[in-house]
RNA sequence: CGCGGGGUGGAGCAGUUGGCAGCUCGUUGGGCUCAUAACCCAAAGGUCGAAGGUUCGAGUCCUUCCCCCGCAA
């Protein structure tokens, strides 16, 4: 089939090579703009192009397609069978999802109907999901709201970060965009609609990446901060200083009286996010609603991430100081 | 020329108005201990990113260059 593949970041490349290994041919790579990144706003352009440049795919990067009559009809005249977006950053109109003659289909990074969105992996993370998973669907004119072809479930470990999932989901959703073509090409391919049970998962915020002391738990303080990782990292102030938190664990209230019984009557008087062990050797602990933190990995301001021994041997951090004070 | 931080023993950092290069940790050797994230003693390990300049004297002040990192996307 002649395709013409939507995507940005490397999470669709994967299904863009993926794609590309089979016999399939791609016409045409639509993917963002080069932007200004890094240090020095270098131009940089997205995995997806870098790909295409490389297998000599023609590339069009339009700044916008609402009303781009230019662009329209350069897709129009490719005549594609499907376009197959994954991670494209754009919302198509009507008059793209209605070019190919075998529809447009979307990999998205949840189960769908939930997490609708810009960020289902992100919010399915820090929301302490147990699996999330990939599905394809047949795109309409609303978010993520199309009639579904297939889905692959992935569970989600007690520790892993968005991260680990995210590059597993990468994988997961070019096999299984490779299915679902397949499917279409065969004319076998079956379309579910979506419950009404759905949830939004939208972009996110430097607000999501606060760490609240006083309403959340532990638990959910360790669930923001392998969901924030590696893209923002959940953050707190410290003496007015931002630090970031890359990594923790949780350890339950009487396991922490037991070993450190020395610090436990501190620990009972002290409020949620409270500094009650800080030292190289044992680490950084801070009291939190229904549980202790133990931080693993931290960054400072100007900084970078380093274990958190490192970090306390030349920045030394009180104890009974008090997070986001 | 987007904004900002930084290069000092193996790691993370300090170094005040220029005046013997330090701290915490690690490493090595020894001691103590049933034991250690414990303690005591000792040792090794630095061209202070590079070049030039000012000075009696530069990690510190002035120039130039190299490298690293954070924010932002």
């Amino acid at each position: 089939m002649k395709i013409i593949f939507m995507g940005t970041p490397d999470f669709a490349m994967i299904s863009l090579k993926a794609i590309y290994e089979t016999k399939h041919e791609i016409i045409a790579v639509v993917t963002n703009p080069d932007k200004p990144s890094g240090r020095g706003m270098k131009l940089t352009s997205s995995p997806v192009k870098q790909y295409a440049i490389e297998k000599n795919i023609p590339i069009y990067q339009p700044q916008k397609i609402r009303g781009n009559e230019e662009f329209i009809n350069q897709i129009k005249k490719l005549e594609p069978d499907v376009i197959c977006v994954v991670a494209y950053g754009k919302i198509l109109p009507q008059e793209i999802l209605d070019i190919p003659k075998k529809g447009c289909i979307n990999v998205h990074g949840s189960l769908l109907p939930k997490y609708r969105g810009a960020a289902p992996i992100q919010w399915s993370v820090i929301n302490g999901e147990k699996v999330t998973g990939i599905t394809t669907i047949y795109m309409d004119a609303g978010m993520d709201t199309g009639d579904i072809i297939l889905k692959q479930e992935l569970p989600i470990g007690e520790n892993e970060t968005t991260g680990e999932v995210w590059d597993k989901l990468a994988q997961i959703g070019g096999k299984l965009l490779v299915e679902t073509l397949e499917k279409i090409e065969r004319g076998i391919d079956t379309r579910t609609k979506q419950g009404d049970d759905f949830s939004i998962a939208p972009m996110l915020t430097k607000e999501d990446a606060k760490i609240d002391f006083k309403s959340m738990t532990a638990i959910q303080i360790k669930n923001l901060v392998r969901g924030l990782n590696p893209i923002m990292g959940a953050y707190a102030y410290l003496n007015d200083k931002k630090v970031k938190i890359w990594r923790v664990e949780v350890i339950r209230q009487e396991y922490f009286e037991q070993q450190f019984k020395d610090k436990a009557e501190y620990e009972k008087k002290s409020k949620e996010g409270t500094i009650i062990i800080s030292d190289s050797k044992i680490g950084l602990y801070i009291k939190a609603k229904q549980g202790i933190l133990k931080v693993l990995e931290i960054q400072g301001e100007n900084s970078k991430k380093m274990p958190i021994e490192d970090y306390l041997r030349g920045n030394k951090i009180e104890e009974g100081n008090i997070l986001n004070q």
